[in-house]
DNA sequence: GCATGATCATGC
DNA sequence: GCATGATCATGC
């Protein structure tokens, strides 16, 4: 061996040979026989690190309480490498997983420190052909931890309770109860009930493991570790203290409370920013609000972007409705295209996040301001919002059911190369989710993943007006 | 009033 | 230049 299997940093070290290479370099030339014999991870353990997998509960490596993580990624049509999936762990055995600890989780016992090689996805290629691309020494960071274990409690509190069959990768931040396995399989018993639930996996989810490609691609290695890192910055200390306190929930939604009522002016005006006449000043907002800073611009906080979190803003007019559906991002139709597996697909990943739903009220007539001195001036508003409300919000089970049915329709159209108006779910069908253009210029096209010529309409994804009143309602 | 098509301001 | 979050504009 030619590396010290009892310390981390010497896996690591020797891990950095397999990089710019694949496992046929270091393998017997005989070699097939691997092929079709466990998972990736195995693989890479046998042929280049020579070393026996183990059973055991605890990490691979255990001597050196390292966890080795083999992870794909994919390249976009700009040809920038992209997480291509979540990256899974152990299956959760909801009758044997019953009651069970964080610490005694197979999850604490082995990812507390993951060393996670990123290989690059290729379709029909064997596993020993595959070109390893980076290596990351990650230690999950404090912060981190207090976040996953209260995403851990949330699961097994379903999983105790027997309410396994509603998990879903919505109700938690990082850590994540994923779907595994194929359709036709049979459900798994659970305790305290008779009803089966689908079988599921520890998961980081996709919105995680892309900050930890952004971390290595902002650095100049393709080798790389968080652990000389770990000290706190100054101003992430309240933070952490904040975590060790309170839940995330409840650290964001009290940063929303003491604006109820105010509207966008004075917001802006008591965090020193500039008012814009931008579509999503109520956006932009929230995420101040949210952040509690004055970045403007949305969605961009550290916990916000691990957990994949999708803060949405609401208007409710006078008459109690909402004036708008709710919309996406464009569909990237190669994306659609490349993708076979529902829960492996973008839609799938947009719409089981978590969700931070903003919920803005029309004033009627007049709105108190308090004024820098502490009075109260009265002004005439017409068309101006006040923030009612914030609140969490998931999927449910059976939405995701009718979301595939959706994803299958718009797939079959660009697999058809089908991709213009008319073609696709519309609000008219009250199937919750409509396809609707979303571009600079009525004129612009996307490429066709099918014929590679620029004459796909521009849409995106949206939910229905009455779906979102729906959400709202119950939600009271 | 609503569904549908079209577009805006911004940030990177 | 374009994706994003979102709202505007039109016609029935």
């Amino acid at each position: 061996m030619n590396y010290d299997k009892t310390s981390a940093i010497s896996i690591f070290d020797y891990s950095k040979l397999l990089l710019d290479h694949c496992l046929r370099d270091y393998a017997p030339e005989n070699a097939e026989e691997y092929s079709g014999k466990g998972g990736l991870g195995q693989l890479v353990e046998k042929v280049f690190f020579e070393y026996e997998p183990n059973n055991d509960d605890g990490p691979d490596f255990a001597e050196a309480g390292l966890e080795l993580k083999c992870t794909p990624l994919k390249y976009s049509v700009k040809e920038e490498l992209l997480i291509k999936e979540r990256l899974v762990g152990g299956m959760i055995n909801y009758y044997e997983d019953y009651g069970k600890s964080f610490e005694q989780s197979h999850f604490y016992k082995k990812c507390l420190l993951m060393l996670i090689l990123f290989y690059l996805h290729q379709a029909n290629t064997s596993r020993l052909d595959l070109k390893f691309l980076y290596a990351l020494l990650w230690k999950l960071p404090e912060k981190d931890l207090i976040i996953i274990r209260n995403d851990y409690e949330i699961i097994m509190k379903k999983i105790n309770s027997g309410m396994a069959h509603t998990l879903s990768e919505g109700d938690t931040m990082y850590l994540g109860a994923c779907r595994k396995g194929q359709k036709g399989d049979s459900l798994e018993r659970q305790r305290n009930t008779s009803i089966g639930a689908p079988r599921r996996a520890w998961s980081l989810k996709t919105s995680y493991m892309r900050t930890l490609l952004d971390f290595i691609k902002s650095k100049d290695q393709k080798a790389c570790t968080n652990l000389e890192i770990m000290t706190i910055p100054k101003e992430e200390v309240t933070s952490l203290d904040m975590l060790r306190h309170h839940t995330f929930d409840e650290i964001v939604i009290g940063r929303f409370e003491p604006f109820y009522n105010m509207n966008c002016n004075s917001v802006f005006e008591q965090f020193g920013i500039r008012m814009t006449r931008a579509k999503n000043k109520y956006a932009i907002m929230a995420n101040v609000i949210a952040s509690n800073n004055t970045l403007t611009n949305v969605n961009l906080s550290e916990e916000f972007l691990k957990a994949g979190l999708m803060m949405k803003t609401i208007r409710i007019e006078k008459n109690g409705r909402i004036k708008e559906s709710m919309s996406f991002e464009n569909i990237d139709y190669q994306e659609v295209y490349d993708c076979d597996e529902w829960t492996d697909s973008r839609l799938y990943e947009i719409f089981s996040n978590r969700f931070l739903f903003v919920i803005f009220k029309a004033t009627d007539g007049k709105i108190k301001i308090p004024s820098k001195k502490g009075s109260e001036k009265e002004f005439d508003l017409e068309d101006e919002y006040v923030l009612q409300k914030a609140f969490f919000w998931t999927m449910p089970q059976e939405d995701l059911v009718i979301a595939e049915e959706y994803w299958k329709d718009i797939r079959e159209q660009v697999l058809n190369d089908n991709i213009h108006d008319g073609a696709f779910w519309k609000i008219e069908n009250h199937r919750n989710f409509h396809v609707r253009p979303k571009a600079l210029k009525g004129i612009d096209r996307d490429i066709s993943p099918v014929t590679g010529l620029r004459t796909a309409d521009k849409f995106c994804y949206w939910f229905n007006k009455e779906y979102v009143e729906k959400i709202i309602r119950e939600n009271e």
